[in-house]
Parts: structure tokens; sequence; C-alpha cells
DNA sequence: ATATAGAACGGTACGGTGGG
DNA sequence: CCCACCGTACCGTTCTATAT
């Protein structure tokens, strides 16, 4: 009666492949989404994984640099540890991809299929998106580009004799932690490298001071591993941990998750939204099946004019339970701090009053906390709809929303 | 004038750290 | 040992000069 903390993928056939397994694990540092390993057993920090898959929902019409450059920082990073691995970049797109591909886009595409990487969930013109051949091929490109407005740091590539420099703003929010350009000078570097130059790299205009170069950053570990110069400063050399990754044991998300693919697997229910990760993008699916992202602010002028009341706050899961006509909000949290939870369930009135009610008029909401870890087989507080505690029992609340009760009974019935 | 696109900025989770 | 604090990483949205 216990989950393993391991999910099996069924209902697929494949000659090569008998079992899939999903398990949750995490990074120290930068680190991918997904790893993929094809073995017999369980992958241990000895084993190296077939495949690093990022994967992302921002498409280049909702951002440039976002898009392209603010992940390729992972796949310079992933090789350090496994050089040979295959790195693939997924685009789950829910939205239309932009028709005419900008000039940023293609530019950092192009430089991530120069590293290898491998780009999926989006159509690229064959004639466009090439390899590049040369450093030269790379600076001439840049320099076509679009020149940045006034006032902000535009990424330049220059090559000079035996030294190339790259121009780019690092500095944010008091230290070194500008991300989509962290990506782009990361991806830049490596590519040049890649392409065999082994002259000076120089990072100039970053902004940042000798204070902001900390020796456990990502960015300082990727430029001593491609031997990067900051200019006017001296790189602190880094440590590079053993491992790459660990397997994940704390996360508020195991709850949320557990909850959710057991609804959508053992009930006819299934999730309307969902926000298992921080600040994910989130579409809210309306009766008819569309997929509509949620407005942030309730009243975005008074928000920016620092009421911060007039954010929308966002359940970390809705679920849909048609038979019921019941529509049930979920916030997760880990056990320690259930209270939090239940207070946050107070703050749902904004998203049920501007999307739930609307496009689900006669579904009666609940509100429930599910939360994740501790080793109690019982909760006490009403508001909690399920408990996974860190042993895997499965513990139902007092006042479990059917849909639940249901999940879980058919779940044990088809293991037992 | 206005849409575009290059770049900056904002919000959340989490882990390390140090004081009580 | 607990917990507040702070920095890093992650994943988005917003800003705004310029091209058209």
């Amino acid at each position: 009666d216990k989950f393993a903390f391991l999910y099996e993928v069924v209902g697929f056939r494949c000659n090569k492949i008998e079992r899939v397994f999903i398990k949750s694990v995490s990074g120290f540092s930068s680190f991918v989404d997904f790893l993929v390993f094809y073995q017999e057993k369980q992958p241990t920090q000895n084993d190296i994984p077939l495949y690093a898959i990022e994967e992302t929902k921002t498409d280049d019409k909702e951002s440039r640099n976002t898009g392209v450059y603010q992940r390729a920082s992972k796949f310079v990073f992933v090789e350090i540890y496994y050089p040979k691995i295959k790195k693939v970049m997924l685009y789950n797109l829910k939205i239309e991809q932009k028709e005419e591909p900008t000039a940023t886009y293609i530019f950092g595409t192009r430089l991530l299929l120069t590293l290898g990487v491998e780009i999926l969930g989006k159509k690229l013109g064959s004639k466009i998106f090439q390899p590049f051949h040369s450093v030269n091929e790379i600076v001439a490109l840049k320099r076509a580009m679009r020149k940045a407005h006034k006032g902000n740091i535009p990424i330049l590539i220059k090559k000079v004799g035996n030294k190339i420099t790259v121009s780019g703003r690092l500095f944010k929010s008091g230290g070194l932690a500008h991300d989509p350009n962290i990506g782009a000078l990361s991806l830049i570097s490596a590519v040049i490298r890649k392409l065999g130059w082994t002259g000076e790299i120089v990072i100039t205009k970053h902004g940042l001071k000798q204070k902001h170069l900390q020796a456990d950053s990502k960015f300082i570990k990727i430029a001593n591993h491609l031997r990067l110069q900051i200019q006017g400063l001296v790189l602190p050399a880094s440590k590079m941990r053993e491992n790459y990754w660990k397997y994940e044991t704390e996360g508020e998300k195991f709850g949320t998750i557990f909850i959710h693919l057991v609804v959508e697997n053992f009930t006819k229910g299934f999730s309307i939204f969902e926000n298992h990760a921080g600040c994910e993008k989130g579409y809210f699916i309306t009766s008819d099946g569309k997929h509509i992202p949620l407005e942030k602010y309730s009243d975005r002028k008074a928000y920016k004019a620092g009421n911060k009341k007039k954010i929308i706050s966002i359940p970390d899961l809705i679920l849909i339970d048609f038979g019921r006509s019941e529509i049930i909000n979920i916030e997760g949290k880990k056990y320690q701090f259930r209270k939090d939870g239940i207070k946050e369930l107070k703050s749902f009135g904004d998203i049920e009053k501007t999307y739930i009610k609307k496009y689900y008029p006669k579904f009666k909401i609940i509100r429930t906390v599910v939360l994740y870890g501790g080793t109690e087989k019982k909760v006490i507080e009403i508001e909690v709809g399920f408990l996974l505690n860190e042993n895997g029992d499965l513990v139902l609340g007092i006042k479990a929303p059917a849909l639940f009760k249901e999940a879980i009974k058919n779940l044990l019935d088809f293991w037992s």
C-alpha cells in the first residue's frame, strides 16, 4: 500500500525497450530537465545517460533571448560531465509557432546546432538553420543583426588577431545573475571553442565587479572549463562537484504530481491547470479544450504602483471532476509548511472569479491542500485533502475530495 | 505612428549559513 | 536544532529604441 517513488510508463510497445521508468532527480548547479538512461538497472552515479533534454514553453513570439539563449548554458554545462551525451532542446509549444523567425532566434538556434543540440517541437527551415562552419561566419552574422537600442548593452563579437571579445551584460540584481546572457555568452564561447579556436576569449562590458565572481556560480564554472577571461577581473578557480545529479527526496511537488497522475490514470478526472514548478508557464484549459495563458495581475497598474495584493495567486494544480461537477483547487506544500498552504487557499478568489466560474459556471469549487513529507500517517487539519509522506504512505484527509478517494481506491485495487 | 526585436527585469523555490 | 535570511538558479514577462 505504499508508493515507492517510482513511476512506470505503460501502454506502449517497442521492440528495443521493454519498460520505461521515471524517477525525480535534481541537480547541484545548472541542470537539464530530463536525463534519459538506456539500461537494465536503475541508474547510479557511475552510469552515463544517453540523452539530456531541456524543455521550454517559450516561443520566439513571446521572447527572443529567453526562448533561445537562456537555456543554452545547461547544454554547455552538461558536456563538462558527459562529453558525448546527446542533447535535445524540446519546444513544448501550446500556441502557434511564430511564422517568420527573428534574427536572434536564427542566430541562437544555429549556435545550438553547431554545438550538436537537436531541436524538437519546432519547424526549422533547412536553408536557414544550418550549423556554423567557422568563427568568421558567426562574427559576420551577429554583426549583420539589428543593433540593440540606446541604453542596452549589445552582444557583439569581435575578432582581432589571437583574441576574440564577446560583449554582454552579466550583472543583474546584485550579482552575476543575468540568465539570458549567461546562456548566450556560454553558448557563443562554447561554439567558438568547438570550432577549434585556441586563442583568447574575453568577456567584455559585463558590468561585474570582482566581488561578484563566486567560484560556485555556474558561469564561473563554465568560464574555467572554456578558458574564458572576464575583462578587468580575475577569474576565480572553480571546483566542480563530483556528481551532476542526485535522487530527489525533498520537493513539495512530489505530492501534487502524485495526486495529478493518480487522478488522471485511475479516474475520469483530469487537470485543467498545472504549475508544479515555481514560475512555470501554465495554461488554463477551457471547457472546449482551448489553452489560454493566465493573466498575472488582477489590476496591473495598481500592482506596478506597489499594491502587491493585485497579483493573481495561482494554485499548483486544478483538477476537474466531471461526474460530480466539481473543480478542485490544489495548493501543494511540504508537510512542515502545511499552515502556509492553508493560508494560501484564501487567496484563490481571483482565479476562481476570472477563470473557473467563467468557463465552468455550473461547477462547485473546492479548495484543498496536498502535502508531501514527514512521517505522520494522518492529518488533523480539515483543509488538507491528501498527504504523501516520505515513507510512501498514502494518507487521505478527513474531508478529502471524492475524486481523491476514488483515485486512491482504484490505485490500490489495481495493485492488489 | 506603430509593430518589432534585442535586451532588461520580475517572481518563486530551494539550499546553505549563521544566530539564537 | 530551528528558523530567518540571503544568494543562486530557474522560468517567465515587460521594456523601449528603432526600423518600417
